[in-house]
DNA sequence: AGTGTAGGCCAACGATTGTTGACAATTGGT
DNA sequence: ACCAATTGTCAACAATCGTTGGCCTACACT
């Protein structure tokens, strides 16, 4: 799949990559500065713009997510809830892409043109194979993704203090119902 | 309760202020510039320095938000999730100090304290109201916090296009049980 | 060994930012 | 009508940002 020669600058570009990812994680899109980026990867600021040509590209290619959803058909449908709630907080214990996507995407609109397009590639085809009429799977994977990420802004981004607090299994087991419902209820009422 | 004779330039310092509340909402703390909002209000960006001091204490007085949560012991108490769900969302679709802190709070460590200090302030207190023990109080509303946050950030900020498109009655149907969940259950697997 | 090319650093540009100080205009009290 | 305080304007500062061009170094290939 990566054709083309390995390139002598190949650490540079992966060091430039982590610090990037890390710096967009934590302080958003605006604040995270190249020259601070080159600093993380002990090299000169221009050397981003040759690798990445501007800034916004080389948080493209930072914020480059794979939710890497698991097969929901297998398993008991009564608990894809559940096993959905675990595979996120779980993905999202230490994958800074998805941190960084989230905390730039409140104010970078070309973030959230990201995320818009990883939910209708990722989320929905998924929640498409586990509801009730296939139709609705683009509002069940919205109802998932306002859950989820709401969870992951108050734990990860917010750190509200009640909810960084709770174990990963107790968070699971809240999420996991009402995602439980939004996944599969006939009926918002149920 | 405000007490000082009326100021001559009372006309300015609101319009400062609701053209900073603009600002930040659209565009969250750090790309809302004091110039762009000075333009806004009509007035030189001096103003705005001699009457709120900084950007911070700007920002301060413009995501001063209040819930203005009601009473939800007044009605039937298996109702309490989609009440709840209902007033967040009328209160989200016209007020724009509360876009403001969620956007500015995913980047700005200030916002994200004062968004701590109004969970607990203002829903934390409106829970223990409802909830079988009052000292689960601060998670319950925690998880109430992230799923209202959540939805507000995909409807309001992300503008998820399943989201934005749904009738409000909608989404307050699909919240509510979950609200009235993360309220009242006394186990989250129910 | 010689040479072309890619990797890397330095200095600097132009734009924008929050913020400050000096100065003019307007108002209200006496 | 005078004076002091408030309100507003203008210019500019210092810092920081993304980005560019020039120049040196070191490796790869013949």
């Amino acid at each position: 799949m990566t054709h083309g020669k390995p390139r002598r600058s190949d650490a540079t570009r992966a060091a430039i990559l982590a610090a990037a990812r890390e710096r967009f994680a934590a302080e958003g899109y605006e604040r995270a500065t190249i020259r601070a980026i080159a600093a993380d990867a002990g090299i000169d600021p221009t050397m981003v713009m040759r690798y990445y040509g501007n800034k916004e590209r080389l948080f493209a290619a930072a914020a480059d997510v794979d939710l890497r959803l698991p097969d929901l058909t297998a398993g008991p449908p009564d608990q894809v809830g559940t096993r959905l709630a675990r595979h996120f907080l779980a993905r999202w214990e230490h994958d800074e892409p998805m941190a960084a996507l989230l905390r730039a995407g409140a104010t970078n609109e070309a973030a959230a043109q990201r995320m818009h397009g990883i939910l209708a590639t990722q989320l929905v085809p998924v929640v498409a194979t586990v509801c009730p009429d296939p139709s609705q799977a683009p509002t069940r994977a919205a109802l998932v993704a306002s859950q989820v990420l709401g969870a992951a802004l108050c734990r990860y981004v917010l750190r509200l203090s009640p909810f960084t607090e709770m174990p990963a299994e107790d968070v699971t087991a809240w999420l996991g119902p009402t995602l439980q419902r939004y996944l599969t209820a006939l009926d918002p009422m149920v």
